[in-house]
RNA sequence: GAGGGCGUAGCUCAGCAGGCAGAGCAACGGACUUUUAAUCCGUAGGUCGCGGGUUCGAAUCCCGCCGCCCUCACCA
């Protein structure tokens, strides 16, 4: 019994044998010499028969189209660059050549010698000399119009949604271009770039659940990391002044369209800088990001245009609360009020666990941006650096653009012995996976030799690509995002 | 994790007041040396996501499960 996708393989190992029949690889081999589509495409056009007139040309590509009309065939080739049709002609190519289009289909990948010029309609074509069989598709391609519809299918196939969606394979390209925009523009500043562990004994430097994975030799139990921050800063106690790495985390929570299990975070720390230091870098930072997409500052997404014109807004943590709220954060008894008003259940909660939840629910969505919100509650930042002035405020801002928390930064904690004590003090109200309250002796004593007073940085680079391509979902920015595997049942291939 | 929606040929989708499972593209055979979603003639292609139930009869109604999407909750 075969499936029909079985008879379609089948059909196509038919050709494939009928090649090796004609004595040439159906898997191909090196190919050099041709020329990317959309080069071809530019060049001069002579008039006259273009099997005599054209230039040589030499291009390779997975055929897109096919219509055989006799003893002539078009096809459409498309390459990273783009499409081209090519002509080829039965007396043009040879009776070899003219055989091995016998066993072409649609995704087979061809190179072709031919001459570059019109067709009498005007299609820009490669008139085919020489044909070289490349490789041979053995499933049959989704449907040449409509193309790729069913986001599922698109998601375990993301090869295939890459060829067939310009728009998927575009963010991809534009991620690349950012993300080596950012090093230039950091290195060019005079950061360095290093790289820390993945696998660590202990997952410290945000509040989050982690991976946990085991190492056989040692046999201990080890953690994929939730951040960067805590051997970033062991590198300045080493004399890195300014220092930042660009690499993946991994949390342990939910999937959104705002949330990959894992994501890919930027972190920088400066010596001798505070969170202010760390804004003004934000700002240059991505308005340089803005202006390397070449479209202005002012960008539309989705139902808003957000303005980038520098200088960005900068607005307070206790004035944004009022705002909103309506009660100042550190009335006690008006927050709980608050809370009541808007049906938060505030049993066992600190205060300040309390105004995190109303500051979360009641102002976050409401931060288009781009927008700074500075100086936050001290209790919820363990590794910030509280105001001299007001040791109930920490030296934190949070960047908000397109109502996403963007970027998040501080001036930092350098003194071990408050260090240790924030590490001891576990928030109530707070469940314990969500706690930052994790004891790291080993960067207490690092802080103990003497860490130089820093401002901190961290950003999120996909969250960073989704607003810089106006994408609403973080799937369209990373190539292969997680997705839970599909149970076999019977003998079902999907 | 909670609520809602979806799952039919390789792809895109009809069919769902219960009554023989359909179309376009793709595939297979044939005609055609300027087509371009080529056209024309012909052929083949299905565990209707999986499992159970109701019924003379289920793609269609009911229950359970799986997967994806959306909204909400948590983390960036």
């Amino acid at each position: 019994m075969t499936t029909p996708l079985e008879k379609f393989e089948a059909d196509r190992l038919a050709k494939l044998r009928r090649l090796e029949q004609l004595g040439l690889d159906p898997w191909g081999g090196r190919f050099e010499g041709h020329l990317p589509i959309q080069t071809v495409r530019h060049l001069p056009i002579q008039e006259g028969d273009p099997f005599v007139v054209g230039q040589p040309v030499r291009v390779a590509g997975r055929i897109r189209t096919l219509r055989r009309m006799g003893r002539i065939i078009f096809l459409d080739l498309a390459d990273a660059t783009g499409k081209i049709q090519v002509l080829i002609g039965q007396r043009q190519v040879g009776e070899q050549d003219w055989a091995l289009c016998d066993c072409l289909d649609l995704g087979d990948l061809l190179g072709v010698d031919g001459h570059f010029g019109k067709t009498k309609t005007g299609e820009l074509t490669v008139f085919a000399t020489r044909l070289h069989f490349l490789t041979k598709s053995l499933l049959p391609h989704p449907d040449k119009w409509s193309g790729i519809e069913d986001v599922e299918f698109a998601l375990r196939h993301r090869y295939l949604d890459l060829i067939y969606n310009p728009e998927l394979r575009e963010k991809a390209l534009w991620r690349v271009r950012l993300v080596a925009h950012v090093r230039e523009y950091l290195n060019s500043l005079g950061y360095v770039e290093v790289e820390t562990p993945v696998l660590q004994t202990q997952a410290g430097g945000a509040a989050a659940r982690p991976f946990i994975t085991h190492h056989n030799a040692l046999d201990i139990d080890l953690y994929l990391r939730i951040a960067l921050e805590l051997h970033l800063k062991r590198l300045l106690v080493a004399g890195f002044e300014k220092v930042y790495e660009i690499g993946r985390v991994f949390r342990n929570e939910g999937i959104s369209p705002k949330h990959n299990p894992e994501f890919t975070m930027l972190e920088l720390y400066q010596a001798y800088g505070d969170y202010q230091t760390m804004m003004d870098l934000t700002e240059g930072l991505i308005l340089s990001c803005v202006d390397l997409l070449g479209r202005g500052r002012q960008l539309p997404l989705g139902d808003v245009t957000l303005d980038f014109s520098p200088p960005w807004k900068r607005v307070s943590y206790a004035e944004l609360f009022r705002e909103h709220v309506g009660v100042d954060w550190q009335d006690t008894q008006g927050v709980f009020q608050a809370a009541k008003r808007f049906g938060i259940d505030t049993t066992g909660m600190e205060r300040d666990v309390v105004v995190h939840y109303l500051f979360e629910h009641v102002v976050e969505d409401k931060l288009q941006g781009p927008v700074f919100v500075y100086d936050y509650p001290a209790s919820l930042c363990p590794l910030t650096k509280r105001k001299r002035s007001h040791p109930e405020i920490a030296e934190r801002f949070e960047l908000y653009i397109w109502g996403m928390e963007l970027a998040n930064a501080y001036t930092e904690l350098n003194d071990p012995l408050t260090q240790e004590e924030t590490f001891r003090h576990q928030l109530a109200g707070l469940p314990e996976e969500e706690s930052m309250a994790r004891m790291d002796e080993d960067f207490i004593k690092a802080l103990k030799y003497g860490m130089p007073p820093a401002g901190g940085l961290g950003i999120g680079i996909d969250r960073l690509v989704m607003v810089l391509t106006g994408s609403r979902t973080i799937r369209d920015v990373i190539l292969f995002p997680l997705l839970r595997p599909e149970k076999r049942d019977g003998e079902r291939t999907h």
